[in-house]
DNA sequence: CTGAATAATGAATCAGAGTTCAAATATAAT
DNA sequence: ATTATATTTGAACTCTGATTCATTATTCAG
């Protein structure tokens, strides 16, 4: 006998975020990976049945994450419909408030995936809308949110506005704090461009 | 002597257009573009120096016209800071409205063009991030815009948000007709999400 | 009409990177 | 220690698709 030593398996998906973060999905090579992660290039296909296997390894794992705690959230009834929606949003960025890299490819390599439309990720994505749709729904209906807001397309025009927002912060992190980006997100959403009592 | 018959350039361009909007940039077989052109493989090569070449002049196109509309619409001094914002919101769909694969390559390719950071229109890009940015301190200088809102974080917000409805637009044009996101668009960033006179 | 000169063709070339697998190595049981 | 078994290796293999270029077709000048 002998044991698998270590966690390959994770050290290869750890490698591959940078990896594919830093020279995107195509230009990322196998070989790259196993070099930053330390095992020989084969050894890659023992984890991963290939390279979009792992693509859709990372994928599955965030957006499970992300998918995890907006239930959480949605369950709670303490909460109004504005703190709510401001939860989910910092929910999002704590997922990737440790991993700059994590938030470009996220940002950067979604589209591989849903070409495709296969995966659990792609289920995900659509409940992960749907919440947020939700959310606004009811905070619409018990008057908290203006009730000309399209829910659908206000969830979608947030969801774009976070990415980019990430996507800068990854970026450059010193010129876009996301504390920063955090606190402008609600300020932009909650009260939008014109003055309060216009 | 014999002269070049025909539209070959445009042709081709028209032809990755819809091709890199399907495929991917990496997707895309230059076989395939040139079969959807009706030009022999390697006619491509006498109007391109190769595949990236050809990404490059579509995204050179596309800023440029967009930094064209922006510019003419930074100069008119007859417009309300809200006008001019939202003028600008319409003059990005008028870019696409006609050609939704034209849309989905603006909007899922941008990212190669980032990674290198050279071309034209990569200081178009900056620029027009900087455009906006101008609109709204402008706008918050004569008071018609609230003061809370950072600049920088709104346009890249707003320009994120915008990206991700145009993408469902173009997947799905009924699910999301045009002139209802313009509407929705512009009611979310104006207001925001709370209600008028709260 | 004839022949330069250029445009267009598409099969052949070639490079690059994903994947495989025979050999080497490490571990655990006896 | 020895052996059996599983893990790891990385050079070699393969396949795909971008690019090239010898050949063919077309146009225009004289």
């Amino acid at each position: 006998m002998r044991t698998r030593s270590g966690d390959k398996e994770k050290s290869i998906a750890n490698a591959a975020v940078k990896v594919f973060a830093r020279d995107g999905f195509h230009g990322a090579k196998i070989t790259r990976i196993a070099e930053e992660a330390g095992v020989a290039t084969g050894s890659v296909y023992l984890y991963f049945k290939n390279k979009e296997s792992i693509l859709h390894h990372l994928f599955s794992k965030l957006w499970l994450a992300m998918h995890v705690s907006f239930e959480d959230l949605l369950k709670r009834d303490d909460l109004s419909a504005r703190e709510k929606i401001e939860e989910l949003f910092d929910s999002i960025f704590n997922l990737f408030s440790q991993n700059p890299p994590l938030a470009l490819l996220f940002v950067n390599e979604q589209h591989h995936l849903l070409r495709e439309g296969t995966g659990d990720f792609m289920q995900y994505y659509v409940e992960f809308l749907r919440m947020g749709e939700q959310v606004v729904r009811d905070g619409i209906r018990k008057g908290e949110f203006n009730a000309s807001v399209d829910p659908r397309s206000f969830t979608n025009f947030v969801f774009g506005g976070i990415r980019q927002l990430l996507h800068q912060w990854a970026r450059a992190p010193r010129q876009f704090p996301l504390n920063t980006i955090r606190r402008d997100i609600k300020e932009i959403t909650m009260f939008g461009l014109l003055p309060r009592s216009g």
